[in-house]
DNA sequence: TCTAATTTATGAGCGTAACTCATCAAAGAA
DNA sequence: TTCTTTGATGAGTTACGCTCATAAATTAGA
């Protein structure tokens, strides 16, 4: 196969996943037809079988540029902050722009992706426990500073949190947009940097004293015995 | 038609509905057949159309009955207990406790009601509501009682426990239940608890004080324009 | 430049599953 | 017993995912 052959098989694929990507994002997977598919990137039914094994591999195909597309624009949005704290904040704040700002991947990977069973056997789901694992060192790094309470389980932070900002954009989706999705941001982060906080100091008031009482506190509950829950 | 007729009748749809959770309960929307149930059901193809308009009207017939049987456990479960916080957290025991006890229902309602825009429209969407209010209820008691902080609207305290529980049920069903769905329990309820005391005082030295606190910051952040997220 | 070989695109045709409808069975009313 | 009404049935229709034989396009060799 020749470079240029090459070229054009992947300019086809490109185009399937870009009228994929609409189409099921305006309907649901059951909905949405592989021949609406096929017109929208202007090839005929048979092309699309010809890169992809089925219609629910093309809908697994779709994660996996969006997802390094979200990774960049993370590391991005978190140069420059230092602290733990700070950078959990903009990492709520960028998952919900990030979101936002691409409607149609959100309603794919929140009301699709997110409770597919098969999805978690393929390499987007490999590549959404990589940025995964990115926001747990964050909260590791907190509990390590002092800034987060290390008397809990990294993990069961990191699912409040995640948990929380998954049910706001799948709300947001299933009410069609209505509301600003940016718009319980900010209330929301403050109960959750709350809720983080080292227990025994308020941390306005009492910064410095926050980290020693922390230490104090370290694994005072039982460690978690199955972190496999994602 | 007489009473033997419909009692002939809802005895059907009853059996049809049973063979319905068993058969969505085990395999997605999707892959579910109509057949499949029939077969279940012991009943021909054609009669589920007699009782119901279609699959989707099928699916959506089965957390009618679910739903009312939750509420009514809630309300047995959280009798007798007065303040807020404690209501919060036996709240939280008897949401995971009921999914982990219904597991064929958890994944008609996580994996797929949930995630379904059509099911806002229903009944069962309805149902669900009428509980979500409850929920609410407890929340704005405890900003009363001063247990609970008062500067935050109380939607985003209940979009917070509940996108945390949901996000809990949800990926213990996708890990095929290989964990405790109430392992996490603990933990998590701390951490929100913790998130949503009230500020300035920490409640195990100054119970008391907590209240006067709570009370001089009321109406701190700005109130949310637009409720209607559920 | 012409030709053979290989890769990519095509769409008619197939299988399957949701759904319909004419017919049958059962129960109640007269 | 006969007529009417309601519920149950499954063969038939339709729509959609998917296959495969064929055509078109591109490359390599002479």
């Amino acid at each position: 196969m020749s470079v240029t052959h090459q070229r054009k098989k992947d300019a086809t694929r490109e185009q399937i996943v870009k009228a994929a990507i609409e189409v099921f994002g305006g309907k649901s997977y059951l909905e949405a037809s592989i021949s609406e598919i096929a017109q929208k990137a202007e090839v005929a039914e048979g092309t699309i079988y010809q890169h992809f094994k089925n219609k629910e591999d093309l809908l697994f195909f779709i994660p996996n540029d969006r997802t390094n597309a979200f990774c960049e624009g993370l590391e991005l949005h978190l140069q420059g902050i230092q602290d733990a704290r700070n950078k959990l904040a903009k990492f709520a704040w960028y998952y919900l722009y990030f979101f936002k700002t691409n409607p149609d991947y959100a309603r794919i990977a929140m009301l699709e992706l997110r409770v597919n069973r098969n999805f978690q056997k393929t390499n987007g789901y490999r590549l959404f426990r990589g940025w995964l694992k990115m926001l747990g060192d964050i909260i590791e790094q907190g509990q390590r500073e002092g800034s987060v309470r290390n008397d809990m389980d990294p993990v069961i932070i990191r699912e409040l949190l995640l948990g929380t900002l998954e049910h706001y954009v799948t709300r947001w989706l299933l009410k069609d947009e209505s509301w600003d999705l940016l718009e319980f941001r900010e209330q929301t982060i403050e109960l959750i940097m709350n809720g983080i906080k080292p227990a025994g100091g308020d941390e306005a008031k009492t910064a410095a004293a926050s980290k020693g009482a922390a230490e104090g506190r370290r694994s005072k509950v039982e460690p978690l015995k199955n972190k496999q829950m994602v």
